[in-house]
DNA sequence: TATTGTTATACTCTATAACTATA
DNA sequence: TATAGTTATAGAGTATAACAATA
């Protein structure tokens, strides 16, 4: 293109540093789990919903929201997509009526398998070009970072933005 | 807690891959990055534009966005509150007065420093807990899945989105 | 009076498509 | 007729605050 003098001629310094790479490499690693996701039918903040669910079987919704760091607004909406879906349901509590514990389905169950699926074959292509024992020494410098940054080991930190989940 | 059965009582399996984990880890240190941005008055978008601002050097509206992966319509909006920081200012070129080239200011300059600054502490917060050579291994790992995925060095794929930039 | 979940409102941010001015 | 940039519109998504039912 055109003008003749440039303001520097550095290319990019600090060259990239790790903060940029990990804030590059997450947006594209959970860009690609939602392509992956689509054909299924969900949305990633389903996948990080129904985990939950699991771990903490028929939890509040209020439960849930805090764990996951999510207004109970926010919640409403999704678990209604989900029960749209039959991935879950509502049952209120016997002995707390305002209360409504958030259950699996079958169909819920099954997503949750077919996530798990999907999830191999994503982590595959994400890792392709590293061997058996470079994965496991980036998973572990990783798992450091997260643990030293006070994440929870599967609580997405943007569960509250659109394609923030990444399985 | 309350119901005495659990539908699987396995905690997390797969014990969370990487893709989870650069995932959840992308997501926390764009939103680092941007809190540190932000008493500098500059959004993630704007660090991202700088760079390629001064890469480029004068490029027009639409080779930005182009090369960003951005709508120029998109850039206005961005372009505008940048000029309005004083940080960038638009020259319509004496061959073609349709065209915009996007020049920085000294100020410009200025703020790409200071990121720099603000830039290097943030990296420093994210490795805390690794050794030289321990980031050293994981910036050489996580560039090449970088690579190997097509990205290219400096451009975030979703600069598109809010808090997408991370320094 | 406090709490659970829901609804309503306002806000942010984006893509799409019309529009203008040049070419 | 095509292109650079702009403006306008509509859509997706979120947090905040009001609200109803229950405790």
């Amino acid at each position: 293109m055109a003008r003749p003098r440039a303001t520097t001629d550095r290319p990019l310094d600090p060259p990239v540093g790790i903060g940029f790479l990990l804030s590059q490499l997450g947006a594209h690693a959970a860009a690609r789990f939602a392509e992956r996701l689509k054909p299924l039918g969900l949305k990633p903040a389903h996948s990080g919903i129904l985990r939950a669910v699991r771990l903490a079987d028929g939890p509040s919704q209020q439960a849930l929201g805090e764990r996951l760091g999510m207004f109970p607004s926010r919640l409403v909406g999704i678990i209604d997509e989900m029960e749209g879906l039959g991935l879950v349901e509502r049952r209120s509590s016997p002995t707390d009526r305002r209360s409504h514990a958030v259950h699996l389905t079958a169909a819920g169950e099954a997503a949750l398998e077919a996530i798990q699926r999907v999830s191999r074959a994503y982590q595959e292509e994400i890792c392709a070009g590293l061997g058996e024992a470079e994965r496991a020494q980036l998973a572990s410098l990783l798992g450091r970072i997260a643990a030293e940054q006070g994440l929870r080991p599967g609580v997405h930190p943007a569960l509250g933005q659109p394609g923030a989940e990444g399985g």
